[in-house]
RNA sequence: GGGCGAUUAGCUCAGUUGGUUCAGAGCGCCUGCCUUACAAGCAGGAAGUCACUGGUUCGAAUCCAGUAUCGCCCACCA
């Protein structure tokens, strides 16, 4: 059989990922096994992929392809997010560029170029996935806008709404004059950012020449003030609480008033309310029954209460009235402030605080039983740490605006028949919308026509909260048989960035609607960085193309070096050196398999004793590694996992049991060894091919002809085995001595060619299988025991046993003596710190007796060693 | 401002409930090898006062307190 020295990925990858597709490997259905689900976190619909979805998905296929082969019925539900403002982002700049101005557009001519949009590059990621080995069941992907999903988070909000939990509210919301939207607290990442303080003195009204100072952030909204408050401790300004102020430049007359709120030291000790613009403002309107006057439009343009600057954009206004504040003598200073700015996640425009009339859904009960899963158990969170931070905002949760100005999403079933507060009903469809409101309004004579539903659409969070129920349509149909089958769900793989926006949410809706958690696990990954500790960016542009990389290095390779390096929760600093070591990996285990396969086998030849004793020893080796994999899994230790195998394969499988079996120069390998060396190479296929697929999949077709369903994907784990710790700790004693026949080879410059002999004391004891193994790695001639000093040798000791190599002519006496006093005197350093534990009355009066036994031993042991060195340097004198 | 976490070899990280022969791995580095699976390789090697200071203990990388540095989360100081 003629194979390339190289492993050649691109190749392979294709080939068998059609075969498992095709072959419907990564479909489910329900049946008698036991379920193991995943449900993919929707990545954004137009969307491509990027190295956290690569780190994500690796994940979430190594837990999956494991489930397969550990004989659940492996389900890993795909699909999409229809991301309502980052998707209508890119569609209202698509069409900019095209000329296109979304206000000239009706909704349902803007949601035709939405969809289109979503047609064109809806998919691209999900294609993308299935290069990386994704082994997703495609039958059913889902998307958060399919006609069904839709219709179940209608249900949800009319049922919170009936529930009492949803209302619409006026409150003080973050609004993006950028999007034109309101969007959530989440969505406002805030920065420190150079502003500055600007000191404005208000005239007292009927106090000729008396002014009250205030520092403000924002001159603009000066507009818009309605107060001047100040601490109601503040000596300097008690004579004022009662009194007016007049607001420059507008002339408008305002109360000074007294509320602790106010900081009598800082800026000057006096606020300026403004209600419509200010969070606080607002609380402080509210408790002195302030007027609210807001100024902006709601681009961020001023309005007719900013008088001749309306229509100017806020920025442009602070500069202006500035100088005008300036002109007209009321600027008194302007001095250099940091302080934090909201900015809006998405579009990055400044935040403006505004009041508004939004939908908002209550969250305290909701978080209820969220909060009381996490903390018993019964949803873990991995790792552990993040459940403070879950805990902290769980508990300080505040209700969710639900509500976005926007025409991508759910719209609101909300129907409107008049203009009044209470004028509208909530209803799952628009005819079930007119019974109620001709009920409320005690009218059967109104029409659908007299009907307008609410032009908003709901946040997207709040279609994903439901993800896991609804991906087996258990909102709607909640007896259904995936329902029932696969919910609750096993592991969700996400990134901690959304663990609020997300995952608590997706706890809360699993309590409230399905009852049940929807899922057990939460293994939270970490933030892929450049070698720089930066956060991997399109406008930093440190993001590696993962398509790219596939195509240079093979899908398996990229799935080794993200996983090489990334616990749960730690950041993950993405190196391409990471991605070039996992490709040598898939290289030697490729040689690995090619020595077997072009190696020519003989039926009749007897198997060796140090073949039969590697195979043993593999064995044994395999099994006590198996237990440490099992562990790291069930620990979710991934790349610990991956670590584990990845030393199995190349240290204990290619370095020693290779070495161990391959016949002499131009001898053929007996067929025994040869099957047996086979079946352990399919072992270790089966415990690495969650991490790399492809590679295993196509050595373990190598191997013999299979059945469609002894495919590896479908294969099985391997079983648990007793093992025998007293082999492997002999052949690690074998390994030992090897190793220092090769180090004395090479500092002697003895080539690997010539044959040595070598003799020892044994206390250790050596079976022969084992002392055949040391002659044929060390290549020697002679290994025997004896009872002599033997002359003009160097020696060495592992364990408790001696060995001496005749080196006739090679041996420098004085280095040898050198040698052996500082493994003397290292040995007596060890003695004495022993001796100094064990003299100690305390230690072994308080110390487990195990643990003094331990002691003892080494003080004995160390004892013997010496002796034997003693010996030693008064046979080399 | 509050909370959480981290700090172990040049880099990235392990180090289970404190106790096996002066702390381990991978990468990188150094040395020697194109040895008939693999130079994407083989063999060997060097390298760490476990951030700092105290404390608890017979015994601390491990537990406690404080300090420093870094990171993350939360928060309305104009």
């Amino acid at each position: 059989m003629n194979i390339s020295a190289k492993y050649n990925p691109s190749e392979v990858e294709r080939k068998w990922y059609e075969y498992w597709d095709s072959h419907g490997f990564f479909h489910s259905e329900p049946d008698e096994r036991e379920p193991y689900t995943i449900v993919i976190p929707p990545p954004n619909v137009t969307g491509v992929l990027h190295m956290g979805h690569m780190l994500n998905n690796t994940i979430q296929d190594v837990l999956i392809r494991r489930a397969r082969l550990k004989g659940y019925n492996a389900l890993w539900v795909p699909g999409t997010d229809h991301a309502s403002i980052a998707t209508e982002a890119k569609v209202v700049a698509k069409l900019k560029a095209e000329g296109i101005d979304k206000k000239d557009l009706t909704r349902e001519q803007f949601l035709e170029h939405a969809w289109e949009w979503t047609h064109k590059h809806g998919g691209i990621i999900l294609k993308q996935l299935r290069y990386l080995g994704a082994s997703c069941d495609w039958r059913r992907t889902k998307f958060t806008l399919d006609p069904d999903m839709y219709e179940s988070v209608i249900k949800v909000f009319v049922d919170l709404y009936n529930k009492g939990k949803i209302y619409r509210g006026f409150r003080m919301v973050n609004w993006d004059p950028e999007a034109q939207t309101t969007i959530s607290d989440e969505e406002v990442i805030y920065a420190d950012e150079a502003g500055k303080l600007y000191y404005i003195n208000y005239p007292i009204a009927g106090r000729e020449g008396e002014f009250i100072q205030i520092a403000t952030t924002r001159p603009e909204t000066i507009l818009g003030d309605t107060a001047i408050a100040v601490s109601p401790e503040n000596q300097k300004y008690q004579k004022y609480i009662g009194q007016k102020a007049v607001v420059p430049i507008a002339g408008r007359e305002i109360p000074i008033i007294a509320d602790d709120y106010v900081d009598p030291e800082f800026g000057t000790g006096a606020l300026k309310i403004t209600p419509a613009h200010d969070p606080n403002d607002k609380e402080i309107g509210e408790r002195h029954g302030l007027e609210i006057i807001d100024i902006f439009n709601p681009d961020g343009t001023l309005n007719a209460y900013g008088l001749h600057y309306e229509g100017m954009d806020r920025f442009e206004v602070r500069k202006k009235i500035t100088e005008e504040l300036k002109e007209k003598g009321f600027l008194v200073k302007v001095e250099p402030h940091t302080h934090r700015v909201g900015r809006s996640e998405r579009t990055k425009a400044v935040i403006e605080p505004r009041l508004s009339r939004q939908w908002f859904l209550k969250m305290k009960e909701l978080a209820e039983p969220a909060i009381r899963a996490v903390r018993e158990g019964e949803v873990r969170l991995i790792p552990k740490k993040f459940e403070n931070t879950y805990f902290h905002w769980m508990e300080n949760v505040r209700d969710w605006n639900i509500s976005r100005q926007l025409w991508w999403g759910h719209r609101i079933p909300a129907y409107y028949f008049g203009e009044g507060e209470d004028d509208f009903v909530v209803a799952e469809t628009p005819e079930q919308a007119l019974e109620l409101a001709r009920e409320k309004t005690g009218n059967p004579g109104l029409q659908l026509s007299d009907l307008r539903q609410d032009e908003d659409v709901l946040d997207t969070w709040f279609s994903s909260w439901l993800w896991p129920i609804t991906v087996f349509d258990g909102i709607r149909n909640p007896d259904n048989p995936d329902f029932k089958y696969y919910y609750p769900t096993n592991d969700l793989v996400t990134a901690p960035e959304i663990l609020f926006f997300w995952v608590a949410r997706m706890i809360m809706a699993g309590y409230e609607f399905a009852g049940e958690k929807p899922f057990g696990n939460v293994y939270l990954t970490g933030i892929v960085r450049d070698k720089l500790g930066r956060k991997m960016s399109k406008s930093l542009g440190n993001s590696p193309d993962p398509i790219k990389l596939i195509e240079q290095y093979g899908a398996d390779a990229v799935r080794v070096g993200m996983l090489l390096t990334s616990p749960a929760g730690n950041d993950l600093p993405f190196d391409e050196q990471l991605v070039i070591q996992g490709r040598n990996f898939a290289n030697k285990i490729w040689n690995g398999f090619r020595l077997l396969i072009t190696m020519e086998t003989d039926k009749n030849k007897p198997q060796p004793e140090t073949a039969r004793t590697a195979v043993a020893w593999y064995r044994n080796k395999f099994a006590r590694t198996l237990e440490q994999i099992e562990d790291d899994f069930s620990k979710y230790r991934i790349s610990e996992a991956l670590k584990t195998i990845y030393s199995l394969i190349w240290d204990d499988y290619s370095s020693w049991f290779l070495e161990m079996i391959k016949p002499g120069y131009g001898e053929k390998m007996d067929a025994k060894t040869h099957n047996e060396a086979l079946e352990i190479l399919e072992n270790n296929l089966r415990v690495l091919h969650p991490f790399m697929p492809f590679i295993t999949e196509e050595i373990w077709q190598h191997i013999k002809p299979r059945e469609e369903n002894e495919s590896l994907i479908v294969n099985t784990w391997p079983e648990a085995e007793k093992y025998d710790e007293d082999l492997i700790a002999r052949m690690e004693h074998a390994k030992q001595v090897v190793s220092n026949i090769r180090k004395i080879r090479k500092e002697k410059n003895i080539p690997n060619k010539n044959r040595l002999d070598l003799f020892y004391k044994e206390i250790f004891g050596l079976p022969g299988e084992i002392r055949s193994i040391i002659a044929k790695l060390a290549n020697l001639n002679r290994l025997e025991k004896t009872g002599e000093p033997v002359e003009n040798a160097v020696s060495f000791r592992v364990d408790k046993n001696e060995y001496y190599l005749p080196l006739e002519g090679l041996i420098d006496k004085d280095e040898e003596l050198k040698k052996l006093k500082e493994e003397y005197e290292y040995l007596q350093g060890f003695l004495a710190s022993v001796r100094k534990k064990l003299s100690n009355e305390r230690f072994v009066q308080n110390a487990p007796p195990a643990v003094v036994e331990k002691e003892r031993k080494k003080e004995a042991d160390a004892l013997e060693k010496l002796a034997l060195l003693e010996k030693r340097i008064g046979e080399v004198e």
